[in-house]
Formats: structure tokens, C-alpha cells, sequence
DNA sequence: GTAGAGGTTGACGCCGCGTCAACCGCAAGA
DNA sequence: TCTTGCGGTTGACGCGGCGTCAACCTCTAC
């Protein structure tokens, strides 16, 4: 019972090409080659066939099915393997979807009611205190008119953008990341750049703030529930202080 | 304030190599290019480095963000219509990690008790009487003959095929799968792929089964709960009747 | 002069095929 | 006999988001 390539693609609900690819990448040859190279199978090439499509559509890679097919290998275990990465890969889908979640309630919020929530949640003015005292009224001063300077439309959007990173820093810290971790160094990077971006913040004129400045918003945001909110509370916050403050040593 | 490319990477926490993607796929093209092509980046470049990072990190495309960004697009929008994709990407991560569970405690069990449960889920001569009322007593035979042939190994064997192929079709129906649909259709060709390889069955002479053996099989599986347990009772059982009889009178 | 840092462009690789393009062998009809 | 058409063949690009060479350039410091 000699197949042509196409009455097993028809039979198998598969395409022509699939069949050239797994002979391609050695999963599946073909039995023998007629005339004209036209490539045959024979039952056991249609068993295995069937064998692959099972596997395949468990998700399981090509390769591992090969491994799996060929060396007898245990196929139990390489499933069980599997769904350890099916299920990784479910937690990362559950954290981005919560993530885009309420990303575009914030954004909506911010839309149609842009005064309190988010001007509560993350008032620039709010800290003058602490500016004050630790960088000089001259800072505040400087900051607060940068503030005024964005208007209505660029607070809004400064605002939302806030909030969107310490969405970020909220999702990792649940997570419990590791703050050394290359993920939080990194978010630690664009955290220490968007203050960077920021004129009036000390260090602002070289395009990075200060190690120092750094360093104590780092402690604000543990000791300031005000600010700690914003970053999944004070067990959240102290991740994040975590990985500024390694940040800052070492690249500022 | 103009950077170069290794600043904004470090700062942004990527590597330069993604700048130059950037650039390339035109997301984000430098301000400038200093002496030998240096590429240089203003704080509006960077500040939109932020914009996109955020978004990449909820998984929105590249291009999407890139629409985002420049046509002014509706940016919660574009997030909901994400959010819609990754929902139903997280439906079918979740039916794939069932049914890879299912296969793995499937094939478990199997190895440690092959008797009753797989042969009283799937028992090749369970369905004697209906095989020799509908197509003759010697058709029985001749199936009966190849499954002794099989020895327990091959019968053990056998039964997990079918077992899995029952759970592909399970997994489709509880989705409420178009019997028609591409995809219900290449499962009904594997099914008949499957029939077809078990010498005895009335047209696998031929390599596939008789239009009248696929259909009056497809019945069977409705009617009688022994056969539809195997692909969620009567209700599942009722897809794979209609995919199966959609398929036959089409290529069989 | 030469080494080294920090770039540049160009290209391949990943994964699982879809989708051309260009060609070949065989059978039936004009 | 020529043409047409079917059913194949090999070879190559494309997708997404970069990582990872390779080969080359420019500037500075010793």
C-alpha cells in the first residue's frame, strides 16, 4: 500500500508542503521515490505519521517528537517536560493579560476623570516636602515649574505614563522577582531613565540622575505609603528600592 | 542632551542591537548620526523608547505599537483588541495543558494497568455485534484475526492511539467546534487516516475506509454510549458524527 | 604605529511551515 | 505532434524580534 504525497496530506488533513518539511528536516521520509522522484509511503510511514500529528497537536515541538518517535524515548516524561513549559508559559499570559488589564482601565480613567484618581495616585507636588528637604527649594522650584510648564494635556499624559511603569514594577514585584534579576536591572534602567528625562531632578543636565537622588526616592518609596501604592505596597516597594538602589551602584 | 547608542541601551535596559532594529524597522530612528554614522538620540528618542517599551512589555506587536505611536491611534483601543488575542491565546494554552494532562495520566495509567480502564474505554471487540449485523460476520472475522495478531503489546499500543485520538476529538468538541470547519475536518480525516490502517475494515484495500463503513461508524459513536463516552458523551459524540459524515461524503 | 573601544552595515539563525517560482514527467485531447 | 493540464520536484523568501557572528571604520591613548 504505497502512498503518493498527496493522498496522505488529504488523508492526514495535512498540506503537501508539511509533508516535504518533516521529510526535509528528517522527522518523517518517505518509504521510497517512484518515477520522476515522486516520493511514496508506505502503512508504517502513515502510522508514524499519525503518531506526529498526535504530538503535535499537544503542542510538543517538532524536535522533541522526532526524539520521542526515534529513540524510544520516554514519551510520558517529555510530555510531562511539556507542561511544565505549557503551564510557565500560562502564568506569563495571566500576569500580561491582567497587566493590559489595567493598563486600559488606567487609561480610560485617565480619560474621562483625569483630576482626582490619578492626581491622587501620583501627584508630582505631591512630595515637596521631601524634595525640599532633601535637594533644596531649588529643585522643587525647578521641578514644580517643569510641572506647570507640561500643562492640562502634558500632566495627563506624564501621569499616565507613571502609572504605566509602576504597573510594570507592580506585575514583576507580585511575581516576586529577584531585584539583582537582569528583568528588575532592567526595569530598574528605564525607572532611573524617565527620572533622568525629568528636568529639574538632580543630574538631570547629564541625561541620568545621581546616584544619591536615586537612592533616596528608593527609600521614599518603601517609607511612603503615598508612594508605595503605586508599586503593589510596601512589600512591592521594597523590591523595587531593592533594585534601584543595586542599579544605581552599579551604573550611576 | 544627545546620547549614544550604548547610553540609551543601558539606560533603557536593551541592548544596542534593538536600537538598530528599531531603526531599521523605522520605530524609532535616531535624531542624528555624528561622525563615522554614529547614531545619536535626543530626550524626545528617549522618551518615546519609554513609550515603546511599555507597550512592548504588555506584548503588543511592533507594528501595532508603531501605529500607535505615529498616526495617533487610539492606544486604549489598540490594548482591548490586544486584550482579545491574548484571552483567547489563554483559552487555547488552557485546552492544550487539559488535554496534555489527560494524555500523560492516560498513558501512565496504561503502562501501570493496561487491562480494565483502557480496554473497557476502547475495546476493539466490544462491538462485535454491531460489526457483524452491519457489514458480515467475515468482516468480524478478519478484524478480530489482525487484533489477536496484534499481541498485547500492539493492542496496548493501539488502544493509546485511539485513546488520544478520541481526546483530540473530545478537546474539539468541548470547544463546540463547526463540524465543518477546517480544522474538524482534518481531525475527520485523520479518524479516517486511522480506520483505514486497520486491515479488515471494509475498504482498506484501498488504504481508506468505504464511504458507507465511515458513516454507519459515525452513527454508532451517537447511539451507543460505549462508543460515545470515548469522545464526551453524547454530545461530542454528535461533532464527530457531523464531521465525519461531512468528510466522507466529500473524499470518500 | 598600534592597540582598543565603540561603533557601522550585512547576513544568518530560530520555528513551522505558507507561498511563490521554475522546472519535469506523464497522459489525454485537438 | 503539439498542447494542455495534473501532480509532482527542488529552491528560496517570508513571518517576529531580535542574538550573534563577521568584516570593516573612526577616534583616542599609549
Amino acid at each position: 500500500m504505497n502512498r503518493s504525497i498527496q493522498d496522505v496530506a488529504r488523508l492526514a488533513g495535512i498540506s503537501s508542503r508539511t509533508l516535504r518539511h518533516y521529510d526535509q528536516i528528517g522527522l518523517l521520509a518517505p518509504s521510497g521515490t517512484g518515477p520522476g522522484g515522486l516520493r511514496q509511503y508506505d502503512d508504517a510511514r502513515v502510522r508514524r505519521l499519525q503518531r506526529i500529528l498526535l504530538l503535535r497537536d499537544l503542542g510538543l515541538p517538532l524536535t522533541d517528537i522526532g526524539r520521542v518517535l526515534d529513540e524510544q524515548a520516554d514519551e510520558a516524561g517529555a510530555l510531562r517536560l511539556h507542561l511544565d513549559q505549557l503551564r510557565a508559559e500560562q502564568d506569563r499570559l495571566a500576569r500580561q493579560v491582567a497587566s493590559v488589564e489595567r493598563t486600559v482601565t488606567a487609561i480610560e480613567k485617565g480619560e474621562r476623570l483625569m483630576a482626582e484618581d490619578m492626581l491622587d495616585g501620583f501627584d508630582h507636588t505631591q512630595h515637596e516636602e521631601e524634595v525640599t528637604e532633601r535637594w533644596g527649594a531649588d529643585a522643587y522650584a525647578r521641578s514644580d515649574a517643569w510641572w506647570r510648564g507640561l500643562g492640562p494635556e502634558g500632566q495627563k499624559e506624564w501621569q499616565a505614563r507613571t502609572k504605566e511603569l509602576g504597573e510594570a514594577w507592580g506585575e514583576a514585584a507580585r511575581r516576586g522577582v529577584d531585584p539583582t534579576s537582569e528583568e528588575a536591572q532592567a526595569l530598574a534602567a528605564r525607572h532611573a531613565a524617565w527620572l533622568g528625562g525629568i528636568p529639574g531632578t538632580p543630574g538631570s543636565e547629564q541625561g541620568r540622575p545621581t546616584k544619591e537622588y536615586v537612592v533616596g526616592l528608593a527609600e521614599m518609596y518603601v517609607a511612603d505609603p503615598r508612594f508605595a501604592k503605586n508599586y503593589g505596597g510596601t512589600e512591592g516597594a521594597t523590591v523595587v528600592r531593592d533594585a534601584l538602589v543595586a542599579y544605581a551602584e552599579r551604573e550611576l
